[in-house]
DNA sequence: GCGATTTGACCGACCCATAGGTCATTATGG
DNA sequence: CCATAATGACCTATGGGTCGGTCAAATCGC
């Protein structure tokens, strides 16, 4: 195993690998072998194995399609959802200044 | 634009999106401008454009640290929380048939 | 207003993730 | 138990993502 290039925190690390459980999870309930859902989901075997490890490198469309196709809700929100909390998050960036010039004190806006 | 080589569903599509607004909104909170935020994650500041655009083909791993970085919770969980999640989808799992053999009725076990 | 800085949109070269296998092992259904 | 199917762990070639750069446009601090 060449050493990584790159670093995670633990925290990041620990997200991706439960993504991964979950979907394979998900995957078991409905019955789906690894071939099916990699089928389903257009790339090969060898990579949604990886994906189900948890492996940070895999692209993040295939990870949320995994998802999405086993039912593992992203955000915990329905189609619907995802759309409200978009346009807050619009409505949010359009209150920040365009341009971000460093520096200044610390700014928490939790919501 | 070359014919994309994947397709994804709505959902998923509008999931990646919605991550690339609260990065950059959170980024913008903590007055980062793009170069710091890159540099932090040790990626190109191209790399960041396209994940905050929410590009699907970007690395999972770089993602979910961006969003750690700038106070994105995955999961609305922080580390503990993600550690219980965690350790109950190994139950969960441990549970389920090792081997899945596709056919067989629906099964639905939310939780 | 003005200069300084950030951001948006590109681009080519390089390198690593992905596709697509193989083989051994494990577990299921019958 | 046995045949069959699924899974785990590999490997290599290649195509696309990442890097690092440039240039123009936008916008902030002063």
């Amino acid at each position: 195993m060449p050493a990584p290039k790159r670093t995670y925190a633990r925290y990041t690390t620990e997200g991706i690998v439960l993504l991964g459980k979950m979907i394979r999870h998900g995957r078991k309930q409905r019955k789906m072998t690894e071939m099916d859902l990699a089928e389903r989901l257009g790339i090969a075997r060898s990579t949604l194995q990886r994906l189900e490890k948890g492996d940070p490198r895999v692209e993040i469309g295939i990870m949320f399609e995994a998802a999405t196709l086993v039912g593992v809700k992203l955000f915990d929100s329905d189609e619907k959802g995802i759309h409200r909390l978009s346009d807050r998050m619009d409505d949010r960036i359009a209150v920040l200044p365009k341009h971000v010039y460093k520096a200044g004190k610390k700014v928490i806006d939790e919501f």
